[in-house]
DNA sequence: TTGCAACTACGATAAAACTCGTACATATTA
DNA sequence: TAATATGTACGAGTTTTATCGTAGTTGCAA
């Protein structure tokens, strides 16, 4: 089982959204969140790319690159080592903190919340 | 605002456990988990001492370690920069993809339920 | 008081992640 | 087809984290 690092997640995240795009694409959209070299993006494709969590088809002159990882199963993996290393593996804990932190707006709460009674509603009904 | 890195995290977490310890003992309870060597635990806690994690007394021949940063502040750090990375700060895209989790257990859904019932019960009366 | 065991300080090394410059290759177009 | 612009490959430097050996210090016990 591969994690990506976090510079990996912030491609993983971006080709998850297009499904597929060249270098140029990716960087692009990496610089709307920081300054990022082309080459630095490049290189860490590439990295990814001998991974295993991305493959590439070449397109003209360029290569295209999708992921090969899906993301619910890579969001899983880093979740379950954050747990483990934060919680002590307590998912409830890690819960617990959650509803208590500061940086999760009213919105999400209530978002979290009906979600929950949801799925109460559809496990007991 | 300075997190912890994986180790010290390690060392942290035991520290809050016992509240204050000296080299040794913190490295035996590493050692419980992983092996890992004396002067390494020892390294470690001077480097946090001199981030501003740690704290320690001279102790007869020993120094006595003990944590400056409180476990939930640390805690909600480390969880808001999770959050941050990997769910793009949407906390309510980690909760879902936490009880889809599987190596969450059976015993820690229920948990996480009633914990958030009782938030209810509260908020509503 | 001296010798030994416990403890510390320091620096060096290693591994992982990140970054980018430079040189080379390839396609388009003038 | 030759010039140019775009893309790639490679390797090297940097930073962060983790690891530990070694030399030196300190306190206690004989």
């Amino acid at each position: 089982m591969i994690n990506p690092t976090p510079s990996e997640l912030e491609v993983l995240n971006i080709l998850w959204g297009l499904k597929e795009a060249n270098t140029q694409t990716v960087n692009d959209r990496l610089n709307l969140q920081r300054k990022v070299g082309y080459t630095t993006t490049l290189k860490t494709m590439q990295v990814m790319a001998e991974k295993g969590l991305l493959d590439r088809r070449k397109e003209g002159k360029s290569h295209v690159y999708f992921p090969l990882i899906q993301e619910s199963v890579a969001k899983d993996n880093l979740l379950t080592k954050f747990v483990n290393n934060t919680f002590g593996g307590s998912a409830s804990n890690l819960m617990m903190q959650l509803l208590g932190n500061k940086s999760v707006s009213q919105d999400e709460l209530t978002q979290i919340k009906t979600f929950l009674k949801e799925m109460e509603d559809k496990s007991h009904g």
